[in-house]
DNA sequence: CCAATATGTCACCATCTTGTTACCCATGAG
DNA sequence: CTCATGGGTAACAAGATGGTGACATATTGG
């Protein structure tokens, strides 16, 4: 799986509220049974492990099973990712730039400073 | 739109890589056009324009139209908001639990230390 | 005015996503 | 063994997503 692969299934693992829902839980209640997450969901248990399987595609959570129960743990290494890869690319360039867009932007308005 | 809605929208703004790549281009050419950015793809420009449209929803595109042309501008904020809100939020947890969590995990396989 | 340019909108289509129900398999308690 | 429990798979339906071409609009250049 290249870069970009993984880049998108983590976003996509993210881009949903029941998924971020039980990162939080497994988070809360490390080792707990896909069973203990479907509790808190009112919808099907095959959705529930439809999405807790999209998290693990993503790498954000890791399971491991003991005789019929599945424990679940948070991996946050691929979040981490996103804050190495993305935040500090783009957080620098926040810093220095996103004020100096701004003004960019305002002088667009005015000709005699167009860029 | 809430917490929640704005949190899926940035996501699955981020999960295309296509999309990333046209973050990548405006923040590289601050103030170019829709059809700057066409160039760079091979898709439709109609194609493009959504993705642009999809960015701009979730907040990383600002775009000003002066005549007939469209100047876009990456916005940085949105992301700071994941890096505030869940890096700060999951890297504090990383740093002391993920240790813990994989020692728990371990721990699962012997009964005398079951949690 | 006329034509080229830059963008926006519409209708349509293929595919993916997300959920469902029904059924199957493995394990543990009695 | 018997059977409830925890989990997994398959097939399917509704809606979202991502792409397309055709057409409309508006601005700029000559």
């Amino acid at each position: 799986m290249s870069e970009e692969d993984r880049t998108d299934a983590l976003f996509h693992a993210l881009a949903h509220s029941g998924r971020r829902r039980i990162l939080d839980l497994v988070k809360a209640m490390p080792g707990c049974s896909v069973g203990d997450v479907c509790k808190y969901f009112d919808t099907s248990r095959i959705a529930v492990m439809k999405n807790i399987g999209v998290l693990e595609a993503a790498g954000l959570l890791i399971s491991e099973k003991t005789g019929r129960v599945r424990s679940l743990h948070f991996n946050g290494a691929p979040i981490q990712l996103i804050y190495d890869r993305w935040t500090t690319e783009y957080s620098s360039y926040w810093g220095t730039q996103v004020t100096d867009l701004k003004f960019k932007a305002e002088a667009k308005k005015r000709p005699e400073t167009d860029a």
